[in-house]
Parts: C-alpha cells; sequence; structure tokens
DNA sequence: CTGTATCCACTAAGATACTG
DNA sequence: CAGTATCTTAGTGGATACAG
C-alpha cells in the first residue's frame, strides 16, 4: 500500500514473502512448473518428466498451482479423457526468477558440497579436541 | 559437467535442484537470508527481526546455512556470550535470485489472491451444478 | 487416462524447560 | 545471551486401491 517502507524491514513484508514461498518454494511446485515452461503437458506427461512425484503430490500440485492461477487446466471430453495442463502469463511470469534461482543451484552447488564437507571435516576434529572432558 | 543437456530434461537436473532447493526453499531460511543481508547481526537479533521464528528452528536454520558455507558463525569469548552471524561470498551471491523472488512475490501477491477468490467461487458454483444428484 | 480416497510412516515444527 | 534437550502435535508424502 504505502511505499514509504521499500527496503525496511524484513518482518513487515514476511507474510507476503512466507505466503508466496509457501506455495511456490515446494520442490514439487518448482519442478511441475519447470516441467510446463516449453509448454502444455498432459497429467501424465508431467509424471514421466518429473520423476519420483507421486500422484497424489501431483494432483495436489496442479490444484494448489490452478487455484492460484499459475496454470491452467484444460479438459478435452474425449475417450480416453484428456486434460492439459499450461502455464498463465503469471505462471510463465514466474519462470524468469525462478530460472535465475536455478541457475544458481546449479552454478554453485558444488560449492555447497565443499563445504558441507568441511563442516563435516571441522566437526570431527572439534569432537576430538574436548577441552578436559567429554563424558557422553 | 558435459554440456550437451542444457534444457533438455527436467528430471536429470531435478536431483540437484531439489537438493539446492530443499535447503534455501523454506520459508525460514529465505527469511534468515533476508534479514541478514544488510550485515551481519547477533543470535537474538535475528530473532526479533524473522518474526515468530522458535529458538529451535532458528537454531537449525543458521546451522544448516553455516553447513552449506552461506553463512559465517563467528564467537566473542566475551561475557555474555556474544555470536554475530554473518553471509559469506556464497550467501551473499544467493540473495540476487532470492530478490528476484522476493519481488516477483511482493509483485504478484494480490493477483494471486484474486485468482484465489475466483477459484474459490468457480467450485461453489460447479457444486451447484449437479448433474443428477450429488449425494453426500 | 485422469484422477480420488484411505491408510500409514515419517518428519517438521512449536512449546517448554533447562545449561554454559 | 546463546543455545540444547525433550516432548507432542500437525502436516507431508508415499503406497495402494479404486472410480469416472
Amino acid at each position: 500500500m504505502s511505499d514509504t517502507n521499500k527496503y525496511v524491514c524484513v518482518s513487515e513484508d514476511s507474510r507476503a514473502i512466507s505466503e508466496t514461498l509457501g506455495r511456490i518454494g515446494d520442490k514439487w511446485t518448482v519442478l511441475v512448473v519447470g516441467a510446463l515452461r516449453h509448454g502444455p503437458l498432459r497429467y501424465n506427461e508431467i509424471r514421466r518428466i518429473v520423476n519420483g512425484i507421486s500422484q497424489r503430490m501431483l494432483t495436489l500440485t496442479l490444484k494448489g498451482l490452478e487455484q492460484d492461477g499459475l496454470v491452467t487446466r484444460t479438459i478435452f471430453p474425449t475417450v480416453p479423457p484428456r486434460v492439459d495442463y499450461e502455464l498463465t502469463e503469471l505462471g510463465r511470469n514466474l519462470i524468469v526468477p525462478l530460472t535465475a534461482l536455478y541457475e544458481w543451484a546449479v552454478e554453485h552447488r558444488s560449492a555447497i558440497l565443499v563445504a558441507r564437507d568441511e563442516f563435516a571435516k571441522k566437526e570431527r576434529e572439534a569432537a576430538l579436541q574436548p577441552r578436559f572432558a567429554t563424558p557422553k
């Protein structure tokens, strides 16, 4: 509403952020949106692309995305039934920041793995240098 | 490593993405990183900024971030003790895509809320147009 | 083919109390 | 101040079976 606080306070906007991230932050949503970035797909096509997703999670994820206006759901009354999912304008828009995150992930993954390794090493060393005794 | 598949397949990279998003995708991590973006903070300072986080979650989140090399933890052996948390190069780097997401969230929040509203409305209508009967 | 419904294991997360 | 430990509860997510 008021534009007086743009970079002021985290807690102010944290509700907005939490809310949005709660939706798009989980891995399935991101992966499904990623799968749809090139065009509409059918239910089982998404399922094949997003490896490891269960029917339940796919259905829930898609429903959530539809609810939030990120994808459209088109039913073709044929037999067997066919349902297409496609990103809306809003959904396509989301791909931009998501791609940024995606690229960050790919680019820095090795750095993270290295950091984890070193952290584990340090922890082990710390465990070997107790001040006096570290009973149980 | 091989560059033959860049935009080919989601399932290929989905492990990398899931892994990374699993770390940075949850709301607390995002909010904590956001809190630290302007400089180092102490434990309880973060706690105040990130409204509603429990001690447990803050500790876990910080430990995770430290583990992955996104923040540093500096202990000042004073009394009372003082511990500063600060973003590393990697962590500061993460702010870029995170800010993009942040801005997307702020910018499109209202659109999402509208979409949710309309979706709910449609559902209600659909419930009023049963084919024959919708017992129970 | 495109879902829904149910059950169940697992985990995440908050509240609370205590420690260095 | 900066955590740790423990308990309990709510939600997540997978497997399976079934329905339109």
